[in-house]
DNA sequence: TTAAAACTAAGTAAATTACGTATTTATAAA
DNA sequence: TTTATAAATACGTAATTTACTTAGTTTTAA
């Protein structure tokens, strides 16, 4: 077997010390940095650039989103996992998007994460089994689990943010250097496309895209 | 060292893995189950009881605090160590009421995590230094970090938990037999309480409080 | 270069929220 | 037992927000 030098990025010491548990027989398999946040991923990658990252995209200082974006500009070579509680699709295609090759949840044991790190090091994708499935049913039964597959454009997922950071329309509008009036027409066709009955849909909407 | 033994509860494998890898080096320290929901925490805790039950309070199947005080009535020789990642009071003295015995953050070292379970184990009670330092800090400044400590009445709850639930007031008023006024009232209270400037933070709330 | 999508904006009606005030029950204290 | 106190109930009115529609302008993509 090839040896495969693996970086890791999350801010729980407990699942670093958990991967770094359920990789540890396998003696072709080598961690080369573990950072508890986005800067020192950064900084180790400056020093070293394993063939595999394992992300979390929940980090406390950055978007996941942003930063496996960032990283797979920057860094082309490393074969990006993303690691995360999200099982919705609609993340997963955004992460696909941002450069990741592979997307595993964090309940995963170590069989799947040993099979998805030797799958993207080859060049492969590498799903959960669990995600394949959601994906698969979205795809043929054009079952929408919930509003998520629904694309929000920058500037309306920009005012949902703001929305959660509980700016009124007002000072959305001032913030943003545009009419109230057109605040309430973003808000509005934001509430549309996520089929939302009221503020508190809005709201967890903007949690489950990690906006709070 | 008298030996400890240690039931986990957590849903993340990962999780469980880092756990057992912090705590394989110390001989004294024996894990005796580690259960992935609360129905296998309680099928392992019929068969053995451990003396630490290091417990994970964000859990897909039921709410940690209404486990953890079910274990403490049911299994009251059991140590709880509470784990999770929410770091306000208003969780830890949650915890601390129905019976956990230790409170640590999922960030934690091996070093912490062993000290709280010998702490525990001692029959004294065990904080992660950052809950202390927060908790001292609110008990010293009166500053209340957010609104934790706010109660609210039943009633109160009852309507948080229904605009959590999506409601209309309207909604609310029929289900509950009361005016449209007097949930309006309610709403208001419970903003005003709450220092809430609108519906994203009482959405907020109920999320803390485990409304959602 | 078109067509489509995104961003901008407003008119008007309906719904919700803010704030003040007030009555009726429970509940605890004197 | 009477009296505070808190909780639950309710309304009037003004201010704000939301719903629904329509539409001009700018980007983006085909």
């Amino acid at each position: 077997m090839i040896p495969i030098t693996i970086g890791i990025a999350d801010d729980h010491l407990l699942v670093i010390q958990g991967i770094k548990a359920m990789l540890a027989k396998k003696s072709h398999l080598s961690i080369v940095f573990a950072a508890e946040n986005g800067k020192s991923l950064f900084d180790n990658l400056k020093i070293a650039q394993p063939d595999v990252l394992l992300l979390d995209i929940q980090m406390p200082d950055v978007s996941g989103i942003d930063l496996c974006q960032q990283v797979a500009k920057d860094y082309p070579s490393v074969k990006i996992v993303a690691l995360t509680n999200m099982d919705e699709s609609f993340y997963v295609k955004q992460m696909i998007r941002n450069g990741a090759a592979g997307y595993l949840l964090k309940n995963t044991d170590q069989f799947t994460m040993i099979e998805a790190i030797e799958e993207v090091m080859m060049g492969n994708q590498y799903l959960d089994k669990q995600i394949q499935k959601n994906l698969m049913e979205e795809m043929l039964l054009g079952k929408k689990r919930s509003a998520q597959q629904v694309m929000l454009t920058k500037r309306e997922l920009e005012i949902l943010g703001l929305i959660a950071k509980e700016f009124t329309n007002h000072e959305i509008a001032e913030s943003l250097f545009i009419s109230l009036r057109t605040v309430q027409t973003h808000r509005l066709n934001i509430s549309h496309k996520l089929n939302a009955k009221n503020m508190v849909s809005l709201v967890k909407e903007a949690y489950k895209r990690g906006l709070i």
